[in-house]
DNA sequence: AGCACGCCGACT
DNA sequence: GTCGGCGTGCTC
């Protein structure tokens, strides 16, 4: 094959004696595969340079792990192709962080290395097949078939599409193909995505329609009525692909909406990226007495030492940050600033563009693949110095890394849900080791891990006040159970006080803020005659109730089915609606307050990309009233004209089969409560609950986080959780039920004998099901192994590489679960 | 992850 | 007998 290199027999060359490195691959591999360097590379394939290999057929991009590697025996060791870089894409540092990260969580190296460079740099080289021009002699068989797939593509594709189209290999055909002179191979690098820069939006365009104009207009056209009402649910703007992948209509749908005139097709620039051109707005100056001391403070510690910024919420951690980043700065270091969710946190962004300006690189899910690697490149090179994002930031090349500040330490989307399963609050202190950094937490509500460590190792530094003196606001629980209802809300628990705190700030002209943390309109529904739950086919979760478009939806796989006008279970035609859902809840607050200008903000109005940032400074300029959503409110958000936060149901996820549920619970509360009385005009929060009694709410109500604290962390010892032991997960899942629960118990088995043989401090729970038994048609079972961090450490280098897939069976390991749904 | 090989049922 | 489906296993 004249596009792969030719294996080279495995011998010392005429120059003298072959080099040879190992070299990790991107893909499931627990090993690293030995490669022979050409003499055209000696000087390159270094420590972290990307190499271009053979793989079987095909050309990967790997990384070189380790030089002056022994060659293995009996393995035909092929040749290098290329080493493209001039500078590692890996420096050392960050090597060694991934070898930490493959070790800790047992993943593979390559997986590890994956994750820190941008998704450009893997591409691997396809092969094209291009049909040579001249007499086409008749051919017949698979040839034939191949040729005619050609031509009608134009003549040229790439192979693994012509293999997928005939579902069959078709190397020994190209072969032959190739030898009489019909086709000609051709490796192309990875194509690069095509640089799109518009996008087509549907636009509801005039004024919306009346129920009765529905009815008419829509009478024989449910398709088009159901786009036109999620069109509106959305906002009123939408990517045309994603409006017809969200109802599953075809293109004609909107066509006929365009002809009937009630939309328009409009285009728009791909990514509007608001951080892009935003200049940011520069933080206040001058700080506070306190504020000053814990910058003093946390410029004080050395490389390698962290510290916890813990500091109620309103108490200026982000203009701390920010000083330390920027002596940071003058002494010739850079900064990484993690945030747990950019486009939920425009504002902390702001204001470190406003502080910094070109020295900053924003990286966040919005970006192209092509600006992803403008950016690393621009971090790499130094000429941007200070790196904020989600995440994956915390492998952002920054040169001489001074400063890692992760804001909102405790948030569960610093661990990566997937293969390597990260967490990047602890990637950081092995980062910071290596580059001799130093690491700042910062939380008003700190993790159990954080809060309980000894200062020995974590420095802490607090902030007790907000700025300006402003107080917590007040905060009322109300019970459920006890306490006077507003009538005509229907499901929606809605107390006279919350009726009142609303009605009173909308008087003032003030900002409401309204949490419920369940999307839809009702969380399920179930028969009232015989009890049935209409379920997920495919996972074990009742299925939720959504209103416009009318629909069962599961929150797990998205599964959509119309509602049901009788029961499956014994054709009782009376269903009913229990729970209520934020859908509901702006329903209801619509009805009691029609005047207010209200803005819904969840997974299902937040769909196109810069949703969020759409509504929030709707918020942020005062068009909105009453702003109401899940947990995604709760977070990073500072407007001083929100005088009032209501919780609606406090007690959502108090009881989840979670050992994290208390203290879930207790954050988003107090991150919540936290939105109230920022500006002059003060501020209160009404919770709602069923639970008064119940710690986690008693210590919101009294903004007693150190209180909670301490009685969480007693509450852990018996059984212990996390900080008081460490956990793994090992999630067993397949699609045939018997064989995952048989699977699960013989790996439980497996794990209590290598305890038992090597004697490990470690202890075994189950295996059980996962209490969310099945997703996506597939089921879940899991053991839970405790213990010490050293014995977990070694079970998990011997286990993971040999956990093996077998038929549907894949078996995972989850070091430090932030979840155990 | 790809992408091969290999082994079984429905066609010529 | 061949084709074409998918399960199983390997990649220096």
């Amino acid at each position: 094959m004249s596009t792969h290199g030719e294996s080279k027999p495995n011998h010392a060359t005429a120059e003298g004696k072959a080099r040879f490195v190992e070299v990790a691959l991107p893909l499931p591999l627990h090993a690293s595969y030995t490669y022979r360097v050409p003499t055209a590379l000696e000087h390159r394939a270094r420590l972290g340079d990307r190499v271009v290999v053979p793989v079987r057929r095909r050309e990967v991009v790997g990384v070189v792990v380790d030089r002056e590697a022994d060659p293995p025996v009996g393995i035909t060791i092929r040749d290098l192709l290329a080493a493209p870089d001039s500078t590692p894409a890996i420096p050392e540092p960050l090597l060694e962080t991934a070898r930490w990260m493959a070790s800790y969580y047992g993943a593979p190296l390559g997986l590890a290395l994956r994750v820190m460079l941008p998704r450009d740099l893997w591409g691997s080289s396809r092969v094209m097949v291009t049909l040579r021009n001249g007499d086409r002699p008749e051919v017949g068989g698979l040839a034939g078939e191949l040729i005619g797939t050609l031509a009608r593509r134009g003549g040229e594709a790439p192979l693994p599409s012509l293999t997928h189209a005939l579902r069959r290999p078709l190397w020994d055909v190209l072969a032959r193909l190739t030898m009489i002179g019909l086709v000609s191979l051709r490796c192309e690098p990875a194509k690069r995505q095509p640089a799109k820069a518009l996008q087509r939006v549907v636009e509801i365009t005039g004024e919306m329609l009346t129920l009765v104009e529905r009815a008419e207009r829509f009478r024989n056209a449910p398709k088009q009525r159901l786009a036109y009402e999620t069109l509106e649910q959305m906002g009123g703007t939408v990517p045309v692909r994603h409006l017809l992948e969200e109802v599953s209509a075809r293109e004609g749908v909107v066509r006929s909406l365009v002809k009937a005139g009630l939309v328009r097709i409009g285009r728009v620039p791909l990514h509007r990226d608001p951080f892009a051109t935003d200049p940011g707005v520069a933080p206040p100056d001058r700080l506070s007495p306190r504020q000053a001391e814990a910058v003093e403070q946390l410029q004080g510690y050395g490389p390698g030492e962290r510290a916890l910024l813990y500091g109620v919420t309103g108490s200026g951690k982000t203009v701390v940050y920010l000083k330390v980043i920027e002596a940071a700065l003058a002494q010739g270091e850079g900064a990484i600033l993690l945030v747990p969710e950019i486009s939920l946190t425009p504002q902390t962004v702001g204001r470190v563009r406003g502080m910094f300006g070109d020295a900053v690189a924003v990286v966040h899910s919005g970006l192209s693949d092509g600006e992803r690697l403008d950016a690393w490149r621009a971090i790499r090179s130094g000429e941007r110095r200070v790196v904020v994002g989600a995440r994956s930031a915390i492998f952002a090349p920054v040169q001489r890394l001074g400063v890692i500040v992760i804001d909102e330490e405790h948030e569960a989307s610093y661990k990566n849900g997937e293969t390597p399963r990260y967490h990047a609050r602890d990637v950081a202190v092995v980062r910071a080791r290596t580059e001799g950094a130093r690491v700042i937490y910062g939380s008003a509500t700190p993790s159990l891990e954080l809060w309980s460590a000894p200062a020995t190792r974590l420095h802490r530094v607090t902030l007790p006040d907000r700025v300006g003196h402003r107080p917590l606001p007040p905060v009322e629980v109300v019970d459920l159970r006890t306490a006077p209802q507003v009538r005509g809300t229907g499901a929606v628990p809605w107390s006279e006080v919350m009726e009142a705190a609303v009605a009173h700030t909308l008087d003032r002209k003030e900002q409401a803020l309204l949490l419920l943390n369940r999307r839809g309109f009702s969380a399920y529904l179930q028969c009232s005659s015989c009890g049935d739950v209409p379920t997920c086919p495919s996972c074990s979760i009742a299925l939720t109730v959504h209103r416009a478009p009318e629909q069962l939806r599961c929150h797990y796989c998205d599964h959509r089915v119309p509602v049901p006008t009788q029961c499956a279970a014994c054709g009782h035609p009376v269903q009913q609606a229990r729970g209520i859902g934020t859908q509901q809840l702006e329903r209801a607050v619509a009805e009691r307050f029609p005047a207010a200008r209200i803005a819904r903000m969840d997974l299902d109005t937040t769909g196109p990309k810069w949703s969020h940032h759409r509504i929030l400074s709707a918020v942020e300029r005062r068009e909105i009233d009453i702003l109401l959503g899940t947990q995604m409110i709760a977070k990073g958000i500072d407007f001083p004209g929100v005088t009032v936060v209501g919780v609606v149901d406090a007690d959502t996820a108090l009881h989840l089969p979670d050992f994290r549920a208390a203290e879930r619970t207790f954050q988003l509360l107090a991150q919540v409560s936290g939105r109230a009385g920022r500006g002059p005009a003060g501020g209160r929060v009404v919770v709602q609950t069923r639970r008064p009694d119940h710690p986690a709410i008693r210590a919101a109500a009294t903004h007693d986080t150190d209180g909670f604290l301490t009685e969480e962390l007693t509450a852990r010892q018996s059984p212990p959780y996390p900080p008081h032991t460490e956990i793994v997960n090992l999630l067993v899942s397949g699609d045939e039920e018997l064989r995952v629960g048989r699977e699960a118990a013989e790996l439980a088995e497996w794990v209590e004998a290598l305890i038992q043989h090597h004697g490990l401090a470690l202890q075994v729970l189950g295996p059980a099901p996962c209490p969310v038994a099945r997703i996506k048609s597939r089921w879940r079972w899991h053991a839970l192994v405790k213990g010490t961090r050293r014995d977990l450490g070694r079970l998990v280098r011997y286990l993971a590489p040999r956990l093996a897939a077998s038929g549907s069976i894949r078996i995972h390991l989850d070091r430090d679960p932030v979840s155990l749904l």
